[in-house]
Formats: structure tokens, C-alpha cells, sequence
DNA sequence: TTAGCATACTGGTCTGACCAAGATCAGACC
DNA sequence: GGTCTGATCTTGGTCAGACCAGTATGCTAA
């Protein structure tokens, strides 16, 4: 279809960027492998070597390889950081795609813990056990309670043992942050939140420990709703705004 | 904490990418507005135009903004692709995520068809049934079936009305369409599979119909879980490895 | 054998230049 | 006066060659 790389039709950054890509895709250039130097990539290809630096400057981007100063362009894992960078822009230009994300993130985490039920290990039990501790350690705290619950979610990601699962999660992570924050900041506002912060997350990590995927995906589930619940009514309350309109 | 971006201390790239980044970020540059030359960028941040280049081309590849030849730079709206690609860079390096792509599918997939059933449109049901429709209509062809079968997966998703999850299961749905495929070659192995394939994918669209989430849920997951183990039993059949250490 | 230095090599960047084609505006023509 | 046409400006696309600053290597001298 869109093939017929490599050939001879391709403007200069096509030209390397397909060169690469096939050898990325083909297996033929395996992450902590380096690279020929830009200059010899350049001439191989007959371009100039600033051509050579945009096609390495994107796969850097893309996460695939890694520019090293003075050293030389080597093959790496692909890594999180360009779905975060990508979800930052793409948030930033649509702020109502906040909402959106955490549905993603609820569908991410809501798996997670149905493999976690099934794959998690007693490294990962103990894991969600700390964080399950310093949940209730840090109640009062907004910063440290926001992120004492981060980890808890995390951690129960990393029990899925999936890195798709842990990439996509992280990748969310970043920008949910905030809402988590802010989310925290409510505890005072409403003492209730204390118990329903503290009784959900150690109600997950019972189902998770009884290996029942049904309950521990529906349990979390209703923490998440419970979360949107009170968020919900902070905003109301707090500006009393989309009162009309039922 | 990692800020003090656009200072002095950056190096050329840096400086542009983060430049850019914070226009972008801030929403000064927003979707459809068209950056300023090259040359004055360069100038302006005190660095070469192969310099801009390289930062253009990494906000290219991340799907933020579009270069057109002798036409300028304007910002675009986060494209898909670069999921995709990373996807694509990511399985091609570690084969056995594919089956980790294959869970953050599902996990995307079950929430969105939840959120179809809240949210789905006359529009939609009427897509799924023609999705449905043409199941039935291509269960004995291996291509035409196989991409049956993926319209109306990708029919749920859209009916979510949720764009991160739409982005999020198009950007994995190419890497997993070969798997698609092999499994419809699997229909004339086990005439069985087309029932399933039909009953299936009826229960799932009643369920949205019903507007009932749990049930939609339960029912795709069910479908899924089954169609694992009709690949699994024709992996066993076909080459009967793994049939040791069960 | 080993310590030390010269050198080749690497990425990081700049300068200035050329090309092709879209965008623009002045002047010519109707 | 209005419209059309073409020269010119601007834009991206690219190249060639050069310089810098460290790394790596190897050769030489101790």
C-alpha cells in the first residue's frame, strides 16, 4: 500500500527515516545496538548530514533510539515519555479531553487489576500493602495523601505485569496528577471522603488478595465513580455553576 | 522542578523544542495557527535553521504540528499515527507484547462499550447493526470477515463518544488486525467459531442496545476470553507445542 | 609494561548558499 | 476601473563545508 520505501522517490528526511525504520522493524537493528555515524549515514544515503539529524531527532522522539553526545546514536527501548508528551499536547489543546483520558485510564486500570488477580505476586502484595499503609498515614496531607494514592493505583498496574498495561497507565498518570491533587484538597471539605478513601482502597486490595477479578474490577470501579461523585459535588457546592439546565 | 525552560542554560535543540512546547502548551499556538518561518524562528531564538528543523521535525513526528512545503508550519490537532508508530517501533522489538497489546485492547474496549451504553446515538446503533450485519454476511470469507469483524469492534468504541479511547484502540487495532485475520482462517478449521462468531457479537449489540454496561461488559469480555481459546486450541492442534509442562 | 599524549572520530552547531514553488503585489491590458 | 499576468518575495527542502568539544583509540616514550 504505502510502501516502496527506501526507494528512489523520497524526498531526503524520508529517505533515512525509511531506511531506519526498516531496520528498526525488521529486527535488524535491536535496541542497544549503535548506529553508523550521522556522517556515514549521511553519505550513504547521499544526503547532508543535517537530514540524517532530523530522521535521528525523530526516532529520538518516537523514543527509539537515543542520541548520545559524543558518543554515537543507539537503539533503545521504546519508552513511555512520547505517549506522555503526546497526551501533554493533546490535552493542552483540548482541556475538555481531561474527562476523556480518565476513562482511559479507568479502562487501563480496571484490566490491570483483573490480571493482577491473576499474575500478581507476593512482591506485588506487599507493594500494595505499603501503599495501602501510607493511605491511611497520610490522610491529612494533600500532597503526600495525592500521592500515597497514586502509588496505590500504580501499584496495582505493575501487579498486572503487562508493560503495555504500566506504559499507557504512566502515560496518564502525569496529567491526572493534578486532578488527583485537587481531588485530595477535598478531604477536608468533606470528612466523609476520609473513610471512603481509606475503606475502597483496602476493599481493592482484599479483592485483589482473594484473586477475584469480577470484585476487584467492579470494587474499583466504584471508587472511581465514588471520586467523580465527590468531585462533583465539590464543584457544585463550591460554585454552585450548570445549576440551570438540569 | 524541571522547568526553567526557554532559559539560556539549553542547548539549540532544546531551546526551539521547548520554546515551542511552551506556546503549544500554553495555548498561544493553537491548532489551525501557522508558526512563524523558520528563519525568523531561528533568529529570533538565536540558533540555525537546521536547529529549527530538527525541533519542527520532532513536533512532525508527534503529530502537533504539520510542515508544508512552502507553505509554512501550522499546529494540527494530535494525530493518531504517532501512536501508531511508537506501537508499531514497540511490538516490532519485543514480539511478545503482542499479547500485552492484546490486554490494553480489551481493557479499552470493555470500557468503552460501558460508556456506549450510556452514550450511544440512533447513529450508532444503526452502525453496529450494519457492523452486524455484514458479520453474518462474510462469516465464510477470511478478509472481508476478518474486517467485519473489526468494524464493529471499532463500532463500540466510536459509540463511546470518547476520543482518547477511539485514538487509543484505532492506534493498537492495526498491529492486531494480522491477529484478527488468523483468527478468521480459524472459522473453516472449526465450523463451531461461527456461531460463536455470530451469537457473539448479537449478544454484544443487544446488550448496548439494552443500554445495559454490566452485561455489555460481561459479554465482551466472554467473547474475547473465547475467541483466546479458539486461537489457543488451534496453536495446540496445529503444531501441538507447548504440550509439555502444562 | 605502562603512562601519557596526539589524533581520529563523534555528536552539536553554524554559516551561507541554492532550488522550486506558493503568495503577493504592481503594472499592463481589457 | 477592474481583472489578469508576471516579477519578486517568501517559504520550506537541502546541501556543502566548517568549527568546537569531548571521547576513544592507539602509538610513543618512559
Amino acid at each position: 500500500m504505502e510502501l516502496k520505501r527506501t526507494a528512489e522517490g523520497e524526498k531526503g528526511f524520508e529517505k533515512v527515516f525509511a531506511f531506519l525504520r526498516e531496520r528498526l522493524l525488521a529486527g535488524s537493528l535491536k535496541p542497544g545496538d549503535r548506529l553508523i555515524s550521522e556522517r556515514e549515514l549521511a553519505s550513504l544515503l547521499g544526503v547532508s548530514r543535517p537530514i540524517v539529524r532530523e530522521a535521528l531527532r525523530a526516532l529520538t522522539v518516537l523514543g527509539i533510539v537515543e542520541i548520545r553526545d559524543r558518543i554515537g546514536t543507539v537503539v533503545t527501548r521504546p519508552d513511555v515519555s512520547v505517549l506522555n508528551d503526546f497526551f501533554t499536547f493533546a490535552l493542552a489543546q483540548q482541556a475538555d479531553m481531561l474527562d476523556d483520558v480518565m476513562q482511559a485510564r479507568v479502562a487501563i486500570e480496571c484490566q490491570a487489576i483483573r490480571l493482577a488477580c491473576e499474575r500478581a505476586n507476593i512482591a506485588d502484595f506487599e507493594r500494595l500493602q505499603r501503599a495501602l499503609a501510607k493511605i491511611g498515614e497520610t490522610i491529612d496531607e494533600a500532597d503526600a495523601g495525592g500521592m500515597a494514592d497514586f502509588d496505590f493505583h500504580r501499584a496495582i498496574v505493575v501487579a498486572s505485569h503487562s508493560e503495555t498495561l504500566t506504559v499507557l497507565h504512566s502515560s496518564m498518570a502525569g496529567l491526572l496528577t493534578h486532578s488527583h491533587r485537587s481531588r485530595r484538597e477535598l478531604v477536608q471539605a468533606f470528612p466523609s471522603m476520609k473513610t471512603y478513601l481509606i475503606d475502597d482502597h483496602r476493599r481493592i486490595f482484599e479483592a485483589v488478595i482473594a484473586r477475584d477479578p469480577e470484585r476487584a474490577d467492579a470494587t474499583l470501579r466504584k471508587h472511581f465513580a465514588i471520586g467523580d461523585e465527590y468531585r462533583r459535588r465539590a464543584v457544585v457546592g463550591d460554585i454552585d455553576k450548570s445549576s440551570a439546565s438540569g
